[in-house]
DNA sequence: AATATAAATGTTATATTATAACATATATGT
DNA sequence: ACATATATGTTATAATATAACATTTATATT
């Protein structure tokens, strides 16, 4: 399968379920909803906000700022995209319909990130803040490095 | 002892820790860098750079943007402070001496941040590279929630 | 269907965060 | 004393993000 069809498929993958995950929860996938979800999966690794709406103003010339910023912070609050505060960048989630506590792994030479779960992660901060008598809402945990392909 | 002496020896000993590392690294701990830190620890909380530089103006009203941002980077360089990525600020480091992997409880009622270190998180984030075949050089880990005095 | 209400989008303006590029001053080594 | 490196000064602008208000579109109710 060649790398232009596997971006594709997770594309579509990724849209099917965010339909799926709005459908049940009453949440409207507008259009341009759709639009900006796509255009984030169509990069292969990390968009910028500024990328983003130069794309979308490529199909919608009035797509403004506020345009895309709105429709980052519906996808990001319901769990369809996530922001990597240390890039400032956005990125689609690839499991949306579970909602782990997660890290990211994020490559300085190329600009993949690859999303991981792990349980570890989930002890670590419920033991930790239980130590300190604090009551975590939202975790930021993304390791900057170097990724196994730019190794080579 | 009262809170505003806490703080004053809080920001001495920090004074005191960033001159010794300095001298036995050959770095310069200039006049400026004293200044910029120094402010940074008399906030009992977080800093944002633009307020740095306010306060940093009110002592030198030649201060300008680049003026905080290089002496923030310096002082990052070398594990003065941090930068809290989630909020686009910056903190004094308690213990610039040592270099563990570190994380932050940010409370979201308050501005204060407990940075606490743990060996679990240098456990889970070198187990989990490597499951990924990723070197990791640069960790992000700020948990967002409220804090013990907080909650009452 | 007509109307009221809420949700989404459009639009203008501006706030906030950060850096590039080049000039000058200060410290350091020879 | 001079060359070199480091730090700071200065101007300009880039990059990121939001406030505030207008308009449109969807939804619920009568």
């Amino acid at each position: 399968m060649k790398k232009s069809q596997k971006k594709l498929s997770a594309s579509l993958e990724a849209l099917k379920k965010a339909e799926q995950i709005c459908d049940s929860n009453g949440l409207k996938l507008t259009k341009l909803r759709k639009q900006v979800l796509n255009l984030i999966w169509k990069k292969s690794g990390y968009v910028k906000a500024y990328d983003l709406l130069d794309e979308l103003k490529k199909v919608d010339p009035s797509a403004k700022p506020p345009t895309i910023y709105r429709t980052l912070d519906f996808l990001m609050e319901n769990g369809l995209i996530h922001k990597i505060q240390s890039l400032n960048a956005f990125i689609g989630c690839p499991h949306p319909d579970e909602h782990n506590e997660c890290y990211f792994l994020i490559c300085d030479r190329c600009q993949m990130i690859e999303e991981c779960c792990s349980k570890k992660i989930s002890n670590v901060v419920s033991s930790t803040s239980k130590n300190s008598n604090f009551i975590p809402s939202k975790v930021t945990f993304e390791i900057a490095g170097t990724c196994q392909n730019c190794l080579n």
